[in-house]
DNA sequence: AATTTTTACAACCGCCAATGG
DNA sequence: ACCATTGGCGGTTGTAAAAAT
């Protein structure tokens, strides 16, 4: 925690960093200059918290500027703002958020994607820096544990910025805006491979591949079970019981809450008219260091180099009618997956669908083969009794109680317009025109496989990578 | 017990829109 | 119309504490 003690400490992290809201320059010590007076920066004293604290009471809120010409505090206006939010004005809350509060965040979230300040208005005493904290925090977590982002029960709707992460030009779609906002947005990482759509044609089949574990040791078990995770239910409502407590006036931006995708088989890539051509899969790895990662890139039939691109562009045999050029190559999105929402809906993958059992059970094959036979090894955050346990179990629940039809497969988002009102139907049953006017429609330039594809390999290595276990459907 | 990793938090940065001169 | 200032927002970073190894 950082100390706030009455030393008026100044902030070696701030070295260099430029200017701040328009104030002076930086002298390199964590202070800038401004009218004469040198500002301070780094964490705030108690002193400093009461001039700013009388100030406001005498004068109110607003005019920060003029705090430090008023009161001789060594702080820019833009920093005694953000204190006064954060920290000083009255009816703040501090400490963990309930799980009721957790919860508006997650279906916030799922309404709204990033909108921190919108969502701290639904929080009462609570602030956007927080409620953006906890996110970040959640984020990670979940993807590190290989978990969806949003509960079961929880879809995000929101549409707008799902894209924008994606929207550099390709030399498909150069023409289509973009938008120069990155978010947060998260793509989530489990110990299966999923390949997101919600930048890539509709028309492609959101696929599971189990990854290539780490290179021993530990192995991962990578067993699966087609008997388990050959069902799923059709996705829950789209709002939780108590997501009445969310005020309407933030449900999607259209104004009106899309009714949830029906459910439908999703035909297999062997039920789509040949000939495929190939999408980019992953990016080759740069970091390749061991033979086994070697043998993982160039020996596995499912996976081929694709020599006209010059990004070393990794394809799968099935695709869309067209190539979607990857973002600049560089080992940073291998080893940094993106983040999106994911989340799940059925997949028919039961019902000789050939390529994608073949593809299960070559990846069956190579999981035990990494693994060595064993099965099995929850890390040692799986076996706490957390909140994210408890989602779990339910999701495990909701997909194994239905008969064994279908099988889970995360992707990011139906087919959608800018409202985020879904096609409503299966992205396979999207025609090419529909697809290209999806295209159209969201400016859907490219995506990076890399990032949707493959888990880091820091990650991958580190001990807290989940176990197929932790993942409904895979034993 | 020492080291490493993760988490939680605070604060800064850059961008942008609103506002006022 | 133009420009400077201000405030707000979302993204990012740094750090101490906690947890894991």
């Amino acid at each position: 925690m950082m100390m706030i003690g009455e030393n008026n400490q100044v902030n070696a992290q701030n070295e260099g960093g430029g200017s701040s809201g328009g104030s002076g320059m930086s002298n390199g010590s964590g202070e800038e200059r401004e009218s004469g007076m040198m500002l301070k920066k780094g964490p705030w004293s108690a002193a400093e918290d009461a001039v700013l604290a009388e100030y406001v009471r005498a004068h109110g809120e607003g005019n920060w500027n003029a705090v430090q010409k008023n009161t001789g505090l060594a702080r820019c206006g833009k920093s005694c703002r953000l204190r006064w939010a954060n920290h000083l004005r009255p009816n703040l809350k501090k400490g963990a958020f309930s799980p009721e509060e957790e919860r508006i965040i997650i279906e916030l979230h799922a309404q709204i994607g990033n909108k921190w300040a919108r969502m701290a208005t639904q929080l009462p005493g609570r602030t956007d820096n927080e409620i953006k904290n906890y996110w970040n925090t959640r984020v990670k977590r979940r993807q590190r544990q290989g978990l969806p982002l949003y509960p079961p029960d929880v879809r995000p709707l929101y549409s707008d910025h799902l894209y924008r992460r994606y929207l550099q030009p390709s030399p498909l779609l150069s023409s289509r805006p973009t938008s120069p906002t990155p978010t947060s947005c998260f793509s989530f990482q489990t110990p299966i491979m999923s390949l997101h759509t919600s930048t890539m044609p509709s028309t492609l089949h959101p696929l599971h591949i189990p990854h290539r574990p780490p290179p021993p040791p530990p192995p991962q078990n990578f067993l699966y079970n087609r008997h388990s995770a050959a069902t799923m239910r059709p996705p829950p409502p789209l709002h939780s019981p108590n997501s009445a407590s969310i005020p309407s006036s933030l449900h999607s931006p259209s104004g009106s809450t899309p009714p949830p995708p029906p459910i439908s088989p999703l035909p297999s890539p062997h039920n789509q008219p040949a000939p495929f051509q190939t999408l980019p899969l992953f990016e080759y790895p740069t970091s390749i260091t061991t033979a086994a990662d070697y043998d993982f890139f160039h020996s596995n039939k499912r996976f081929k180099l694709d020599e006209s691109q010059s990004n070393n562009s990794f394809m799968l045999p099935f695709s869309h009618e067209q190539n979607y050029s990857l973002p600049s190559s560089s080992s940073k999105n291998l080893h940094q997956p993106h983040l999106d929402s994911g989340f799940f809906y059925p997949f028919n993958g039961s019902s000789g669908d050939g390529l994608l059992e073949d593809m299960l059970q070559e990846a069956q094959a190579l999981a035990a083969e990494a693994n060595g036979g064993r099965n099995k090894e929850l890390p040692k955050e799986m076996n706490s009794a957390t909140q994210h346990d408890q989602e779990e179990e339910e999701y495990s629940r909701l997909i194994n109680e239905d008969g064994p039809t279908s099988m889970g497969m995360a992707i990011n988002e139906w087919p959608c317009n800018d409202s985020g009102e879904s096609s409503g139907r299966q992205p396979s049953a999207i025609t090419d025109n529909e697809n290209q006017l999806a295209l159209d429609m969201h400016g859907m330039a490219s995506f990076s496989p890399a990032d949707h594809i493959l888990p880091t390999h820091a990650a991958a290595r580190s001990s807290s990578v989940g176990s197929w276990d932790n993942f409904p459907g895979i034993c």
